[in-house]
DNA sequence: CCATAATAGTTGTTTATGCAACTATTCAAA
DNA sequence: TTTGAATAGTTGCATAAACAACTATTATGG
């Protein structure tokens, strides 16, 4: 019986101390390894950047699920490496544009690249439904903890 | 196309900034709402000590996925606030194992409690198929990327 | 128009993580 | 038995997270 109580309570430890660890750490090795010096957070930035530049930082903190402090440090060590620059907003005072500098923009390519084969590694025989019904799983779980107040 | 180049880069970002945050953020809200004053990396040496009271640090570090220093500082902060004690090995001067309060003991329940109806918050509309999918999932996800080097 | 609420972003503090470098102890092989 | 490898744990440093409290600006309702 006792042995039973935390079932419920192991996932959450599975879920949270395990893979995602192991994949972050992993893309960081890999991104190293190729010589590239950013952190897997400034990446999950920069990804994002690449796919619609100028975003501002709350739009940030909305895609990857981080809060305005994070964000704001975030940028604030990828414009120190020279990778973004934060433009005022003309029409409104309190909003800085974030912008890729032309390096931040060079790394998309070399970046793909690392975290394409990073997830190859990891998903090793694993089916494409299992796939799906991750991500559906996870989505769900994000849903019902942040509709829910 | 460049729409699609970042899809399964895509499901780390889904994994691991999403709902194993989520999940840990409600956690430690539930905790906070009860009068926990402990965090969420602190219950998980907990969780761990509970099901097995006096295990050493190595070991600690192999369940919780973290390596020597993390497990030394949140030993350090456990130690502080009276819930764990450190008792050097007699047969090997190199170990520490780790020792429970009475403190500790008794937050035991309580933490279950909050732990399960975290867990129920989370996995509201998922099928017990789908959880034991998830779980295999992320074990294998991890089994590939520290097998392999 | 003005007071108040809402929004965007920053700063301070505490906690936690990863990696590298280190000490101390034990093990193992010549 | 002694030298070198392996193991257990600690410390230093940089990065990142959550939360609270803050400033500045814009939106809103009377």
């Amino acid at each position: 019986m006792a042995n039973n109580q935390f079932k419920r309570g192991e996932l959450y430890s599975v879920i949270n101390a395990m893979a995602a660890a192991a994949i972050a750490r992993r893309m960081q090795k890999n991104f190293r390894a190729a010589g590239l010096e950013i952190t897997i957070e400034q990446w999950s930035i920069l990804y994002h950047l690449w796919k619609e530049d100028g975003l501002n930082q709350q739009q940030l903190c909305d895609k990857t699920f981080r809060d305005k402090p994070s964000i704001t440090r975030l940028i604030d060590n990828l414009a120190k490496l020279g990778l973004v620059e934060r433009k005022a907003s003309e029409t409104d005072k309190r909003v800085n544009y974030i912008f890729l500098s032309t390096i931040a923009k060079n790394l998309q390519d070399q970046t793909i690249e690392i975290a394409n084969q990073t997830m190859d590694e990891a998903l090793v025989g694993i089916t494409k439904n299992e796939i799906e019904t991750v991500k559906n799983v996870l989505q769900k779980v994000y849903d019902n903890l942040t509709t829910n107040p």
